[in-house]
DNA sequence: ATCCGTGCAAAAATTTTGCAGCTGG
DNA sequence: CCAGCTGCAAAATTTTTGCACGGAT
C-alpha cells in the first residue's frame, strides 16, 4: 500500500498525494513533467492544483520516492524511484526514452571520481540517439 | 581571429557577438549562464541586452561553437566547444566543475546504443561528487 | 537602400510562494 | 482541535518574441 510510502516519508496521507503517487505508478509514461501529471489528474476526476503537484513532487524527491531529471528542453521530468538505478537513452526523433544499466560504466565512474579525490553522490547519464539506418535493429 | 569563427557559422561579425565570444574564450569560468555573461559584459563596458545574449548563445549553439548544458538548478549554462569532448564532475559543495574524458566509457556507450539498435548523436554525463573525507585529495 | 542585428520591453513558460480555508489523525 | 495541506492567484525566474531603430555592405 502506497500510504505506507507516504508515512515513511513523514508525509500525511492525503488525497492529492495518493493520486499523484498513483499516477506515477500506474502510468505507462515513466517520465512525466508536472504538467503531464496535472493533465492526467484532470482527466481522472481529481481537482488538484498545479502548485500542489510541484510541491508534492518536490517532497517526493526529497523523500527519495521520485527522481527529478533535467534532460533537454527547459522543464524537468519526474520518475518513480524504484531502487533499481539506471541511465537513459533518448531517441531524439521519437522522444522515446530507453532505460539501461551498465555496471562497467558505473565502476569506471567511481574510479574516475576517486582519481580526482572525490566520492560520487550521484550521476546523470543521458545518451541522445537515433535509430540506426543500415541495420534492421529494433523495429519502430 | 574569432571573426573567422563567426563567418564560418554564417553569422555577421558584430560587436556583441565578438564580445560574447571573447568572454567565453577569455574567462576562467568555463560554464556560464546567460546572466553570467551579461554581468561580465556590463563590467567590461559593453551595453548589450540580455535578450541579445540569449539570441547569440542560441546561434552559437546551432553553429556548434558552444554547448548548452542543463545540469541541476533550472537555468542552462553554456560552454565553448573546443572540439575536445569531455564530461563533467560537479562538486556539490563548492560548485566547482571538473572536466574529464574516459574513452572506455565512451566505447561502452556506443556498444550499449548499438545493442539497442541506435546510434549515438550525443550524450551528457554529469557526476555529482564531493571531496573524499579520509584523504587529502584536491585542496579546497 | 537593404537586410540583418540589436535593445528594450512585453510576453511566455516554468516553478515558487503567500494566504485563507479545509482536512486528516 | 491542531498541525499540516491544499487551491488559488500572485510573484519570481528563466527564456523568447515583437518592434522600431541603427549599422554594415
Amino acid at each position: 500500500m502506497e500510504s505506507q510510502d507516504l508515512r515513511n516519508a513523514g508525509l500525511k496521507v492525503t488525497l492529492p498525494r495518493l493520486k499523484i503517487l498513483e499516477i506515477l505508478e500506474g502510468n505507462a509514461m515513466r517520465h512525466m513533467s508536472a504538467e503531464d501529471v496535472y493533465k492526467l489528474l484532470l482527466n481522472e476526476d481529481a481537482d488538484i492544483g498545479l502548485a500542489t503537484i510541484y510541491r508534492v513532487l518536490t517532497q517526493f524527491e526529497q523523500a527519495g520516492l521520485v527522481k527529478r531529471h533535467h534532460f533537454e528542453g527547459g522543464h524537468a521530468v519526474f520518475e518513480l524511484e524504484r531502487g533499481d538505478h539506471h541511465d537513459h537513452m533518448v531517441d531524439v526523433d521519437s522522444g522515446k526514452v530507453v532505460e539501461f544499466v551498465s555496471p562497467e560504466i558505473e565502476r569506471l565512474q567511481h574510479e574516475i571520481a576517486e582519481k580526482h579525490g572525490y566520492e560520487i553522490i550521484g550521476h546523470s547519464l543521458v545518451m541522445y540517439v537515433k535509430a540506426q539506418e543500415g541495420r534492421g535493429g529494433k523495429t519502430r
